[in-house]
DNA sequence: GCCTATCATTTCGCCATCGAAACGACATTA
DNA sequence: TAATGTCGTTTCGATGGCGAAATGATAGGC
């Protein structure tokens, strides 16, 4: 059985891990750099800018940009394809696989609590 | 019964829902302004601006910001408190309302087609 | 060996956001 | 009514994101 929210539901649990992120307030990733980062660390490597910007449906610009943001984070990592000397392959972290994971831990906690 | 989420599902589903939100690219709202937005639709009106500063941890002029490009995009509205003219009331839009009602079916369709 | 295509990055000017502090309007207290 | 407190906004300088276009490096076609 797929998971069933109901609206009130849903939009509660949107909010309240919203709530968590900006009260937390440490990193303070954007829409993209969020997606960014889960795409990395949920999806099958290898991981390229411009794989990124079209699955994103935005510029390579943008995508190295946040690439950069989250690279002095520490969330992400860059290294030159060996094959293909012009690809870059974006790499995970420790710390970013720490974040992610405290971002599901979020999710999981607000949708437990989440009234029925 | 709960909610209950595994990790790679609550991963997956914040994961899939930020890319719509990235994709779809017309409303381009911070993490503040989502949590800020949904506050307003989500909980018992009145809301100040102090009373949202002090729920989300930021300062108020933080909250007369996003107020102010929310209220340009139409998703909220201000009134002053006719009661206490130092305060000002902050109201739901029509098409506020809308735009929190297709966020909402973007959580349950995403929560939806996760796998089991 | 050229010529063109591809990949990622950098540059440019512009706009939005940030925290801290100052400000103006209003309410409350004495 | 004068002094103090509260509420929201505005200002300030700094930071960082944005799209579009230009750039440098590498690969592949011929």
């Amino acid at each position: 059985m797929p998971v069933e929210l109901r609206p009130g539901q849903a939009l509660k649990l949107w909010h309240d891990v919203m709530l968590d992120v900006v009260r937390d307030g440490e990193t303070d990733l954007t829409a993209r750099q969020t997606t960014i980062l889960l795409t990395i660390y949920l999806e099958p490597p290898p991981h390229t800018v411009r794989g990124l910007a079209a699955k994103l449906g935005v510029t390579k610009p943008a995508i190295t940009r946040a690439l950069d943001t989250m690279g002095k984070m520490g969330l992400v990592d860059r290294k030159r394809d060996e094959t293909d000397l012009r690809n870059v392959i974006i790499l995970r972290t420790v710390a970013g696989a720490l974040y992610v994971e405290r971002m599901g831990d979020m999710v999981i906690k607000r949708a437990r609590e989440l009234p029925r």
